[in-house]
DNA sequence: TGTACATCAGTGAACGCGCGTTCACTGATGTAC
DNA sequence: TGTACATCAGTGAACGCGCGTTCACTGATGTAC
């Protein structure tokens, strides 16, 4: 009995963990948050976790499947930064003037996730050479979505037509994705935090001019 | 003699190599274009010049070091790139016309580089935790700087002021990257070759109208 | 022109490291009677 | 309520792999006389 108490270890009081799939996933994400794809080491999370280094394969095929796992939580958080902007907005604009506020908080959510998470940013967007076809998740969310409803929204107040949607989707996607990375790759280091905010609003500037 | 002869390995006649640092540097660069800058493994670079693992640390301080010696390389084959792209420019054209093409020029180098020579392309933007700083090289070609002719001539055209330029820069580099960086992590991969053409000629447009 | 010698480019062997994945398994658990 | 049993979550051990870097060295070379 006092020996059964004694053996309990800290991370684990059953023989079974019970929720082995989620923590490996959750330490997955930290790992990821602090090193980004290449820290994401299988016998680092099983060792983490308290767990058998093989006790990973019951729930993920491989490292590129754990790796894709994560690639839907960081995703999912992105959305979640986004969102945050998008909560802030003022409701008493005109639609145009609404359209273009939207455009805006979304991409500093964009630009806000990317800094805060640079870890998890990066494994959205690491190539994951192609995990099993059956085995994707049908509803994952796709970065090029992020953009989307800022972008319907510009049609709706008649400043967009929607043939030009798509291109101008994909213009605000590379102009946000691509300072986003030359600030994370170390391009903009010579800069101060206040100097980027600006030159973030002057990039904003020239894409709603751009559009 | 004769066994001299006989001894005599396919790729080396001489006990000293003679250009060892060349034959090193080139061999990373292969190893980088096929791979990116995880490809380039110091015992691989050694094996395939046919020397001894650790020759090459008396010219390279370490696999860092080697690295940064491959960026260089990349970037001013970059440079080339887009030299290629700009000879071809027309001359008849006025000052303001061959401004806007010459960006467009800049830009289509860019992202021919970059979709021709991704492993490269990666190595160049691929981070490098501080190297020596005594050892930096000052006289390296910064990425930034790639944009800039194409801008002063924008400048000499009055299309900028002066005042502008530098975020003027930064929004073509941001949106040039940026679509580079998305066609080489996948995320254009449902698009043909074609489609992915058009849509860096309406980038362009873009560009121009948001400057 | 020939010899003695110092230089330093490249060697050989080893260190310490850690990874992803497979195999045959064990034993706590929940379930059926 | 108590017992027999099948399940399957997690184990233990090993495979095969290759890396960057350090150390003390050797011997072909170019140079000085």
């Amino acid at each position: 009995m006092t020996r059964l108490i004694h053996k309990i270890p800290i991370t684990r009081s059953t023989y079974r963990h019970g929720d082995l799939k989620r923590a490996l996933l959750e330490t997955s994400v930290m790992l990821a948050r602090d090193g980004g794809p290449d820290a994401l080491i299988l016998r680092e999370v099983t060792r983490r976790v308290g767990v058998a280094p093989n006790a990973a394969y019951r729930y993920f095929a491989s490292r590129q499947a754990l790796l894709k796992a994560v690639q839907s939580s960081a995703l999912a958080l992105m959305a979640v930064f986004i969102e945050n902007e998008t909560a802030k907005l003022p409701s008493e604009l005109t639609a145009v003037d609404f359209a273009f506020a939207n455009l805006r908080a979304v991409g500093t959510g964009y630009l806000k996730f990317a800094q805060a998470e640079s870890g998890l940013f990066r494994v959205v967007f690491a190539i994951v050479d192609d995990v099993d076809p059956t085995q994707v998740n049908g509803d994952d969310l796709e970065p090029f979505q992020l953009f989307r409803a800022a972008l319907d929204q510009l049609v709706d107040a008649k400043v967009l037509t929607t043939e030009n949607k798509i291109s101008a989707q994909y213009f605000v996607w590379s102009s946000v994705h691509g300072l986003a990375t030359l600030i994370l790759n170390g391009s903009l280091n010579h800069m101060t935090h206040q100097q980027v905010k600006v030159l973030e609003q002057k990039l904003f500037d020239r894409i709603e001019k751009g559009l």
